[in-house]
DNA sequence: AACACCGTTATAACGATGTTATAGTTCGCA
DNA sequence: TGCGAACTATAACATCGTTATAACGGTGTT
C-alpha cells in the first residue's frame, strides 16, 4: 500500500525548475542582496509560501539553487570534448570553468561564498557531482600513461587543480585582475605549473 | 582658514576601533548573518546612529571592516622573517596567510565573498596594502638572484601565487578538505609548484 | 457519487532588519 | 557666554524571512 500520494505530484517539478530559473534571473539581475521571496513570488505569479512547500524555506531555495549551478557547471565541463593529450584536456576543463563562472558571477557567489557562511553541501557530496568527476577522469588518464606512483593520488591532483582554477577564477570576480587576459593568462600558468611540478616529481623518482 | 572643524574629533577613532572590533567579535561569534547595527550597537553601549555617524551606514562598516581585515592580514604577512632563501621565504608566507584565514574564517569571507556581491576597493587599492607589498618583495628577491626575463614579471608572479593561496584557503574554509593536513598539502604543492615552473621556464629560455 | 483527508495556496500578521526623520544634547570656538 | 554644527537617542518606516490561519483542490475510500 503507497503510504500516501502527494495532493498534485504533477508540475511540482516544473514548478521547481521554473522557480529556480526566476531566482537565477533576479539573481542575476540584482544580485544576491536583490533575491528576495516577494519579488521571486511574483515573478512566478504565485505567493511566498511556494517557496516553503517546494523548498522548505530561503536556505532550503539556495540549496536548490546550489546544486543547480554545480549541476550545470559539471555539465560545461562535460561538453568539453576530452582532447587525446591530458595536459590539453586539462588546459581546456580550466578554461570551460573560468567561462562558466565569469558568465554567472552570482550563481558562482553562491557555491562559493555562500557556502562559506553555512555550510549547504559537504566535501563528499561535492565530489559526486559531475564536474569533479570529470576534472578526475582527465587527471586519471594524465597519470595513467606514466608510472603510477602512490603519493599522487587522483583525488590529490585534482583537489589541486580546483584550488588553482577556484583561486584565479575567484580573484578575477572580485576584480583583482587589471584584464581578463591577466586572469586567463595566470590560469594558464598555474594550471600547466601544477601538473608540470607533478609529472617532475614522478620522473626525478 | 579651516573650513569647518569637528565637533569632537578626539575620541573618534577609537570609537571607530572599538566598534570594529565588536563587529569582529560579533562576526567570530555569530556569523556574517547575526551581524546587525542594534546587536553591534548593544555591544557598544550606544544607538544604530553611531554606524551612521562613523562609517555612513553598514556598507561602510563592511568596508572598513575589510580594510582592517586587509591591514591584519598584512601585518601577519610582515611577522613572517624574511628568510635567506626566497623559496623558502614564499612557501612561509602562503602558510601564514593560511593561518590567518582560519583563525578569522568570518572576516576572511568578508574580504573575499562579501567583496563580490559589490565592488568594496578596487583592485589597484588591493594591490597598495601591505600583505600584497610583503608578497612581491619577496617575489621580486627571488627573481634578482636570477636573470630578469621579461615575461614573468614581479607582479604577475605575485597574483599566481595570491591566486594559489587563496584558491586553497577558500576551498578548505568551504569544506573541500577532509583534512587540514590535505589542504595544507594541496598548498605546499601548488605553491612550489608555481614558483619551480617559472623557474624551469627561465632556464629552458 | 459523495465524503473525508491532506497538501497547497493566499492573506495577514509577527519579529527583526537597515534606514531615515526628528528632536535633544554636547562640544568647539568666537 | 552664546552660537552653530555634529553627534546622539528615540521613534517611525519600508522591507525582509517566517509563521499562523483559513479557503481551495485533488486523491483515495466508502
Amino acid at each position: 500500500m503507497p503510504v500516501a500520494a502527494p495532493a498534485q505530484p504533477a508540475g511540482r517539478d516544473a514548478q521547481r525548475e521554473e522557480m529556480l530559473d526566476q531566482a537565477a534571473l533576479i539573481l542575476a539581475r540584482d544580485g544576491m542582496a536583490g533575491l528576495s521571496l516577494r519579488k521571486l513570488a511574483e515573478a512566478c505569479g504565485t505567493s511566498t509560501m511556494a517557496v516553503y512547500s517546494l523548498f522548505g524555506g530561503k536556505d532550503g531555495l539556495l540549496d536548490a539553487l546550489y546544486l543547480a549551478t554545480m549541476e550545470g557547471l559539471g555539465h560545461a565541463l562535460q561538453a568539453v570534448p576530452p582532447h587525446p593529450d591530458p595536459m590539453v584536456w586539462l588546459a581546456e576543463l580550466g578554461l570551460a570553468y573560468r567561462a562558466y563562472s565569469l558568465a554567472h558571477p552570482a550563481l558562482y557567489g553562491i557555491i562559493t561564498g555562500a557556502s562559506l557562511a553555512h555550510g549547504r553541501v559537504d566535501a563528499v557530496n561535492l565530489k559526486v557531482l559531475s564536474g569533479y568527476q570529470t576534472l578526475k577522469r582527465a587527471v586519471e588518464r594524465l597519470l595513467a600513461e606514466r608510472d603510477h606512483w602512490r603519493r599522487y593520488t587522483p583525488d590529490l591532483v585534482a583537489d589541486a587543480l580546483w584550488a588553482v582554477v577556484h583561486g584565479v577564477v575567484s580573484l578575477e570576480l572580485n576584480g583583482h585582475f587589471a584584464t581578463g587576459d591577466a586572469a586567463e593568462a595566470v590560469l594558464r600558468h598555474n594550471s600547466a605549473a601544477v601538473v608540470g611540478h607533478m609529472l617532475a616529481e614522478m620522473e626525478r623518482a
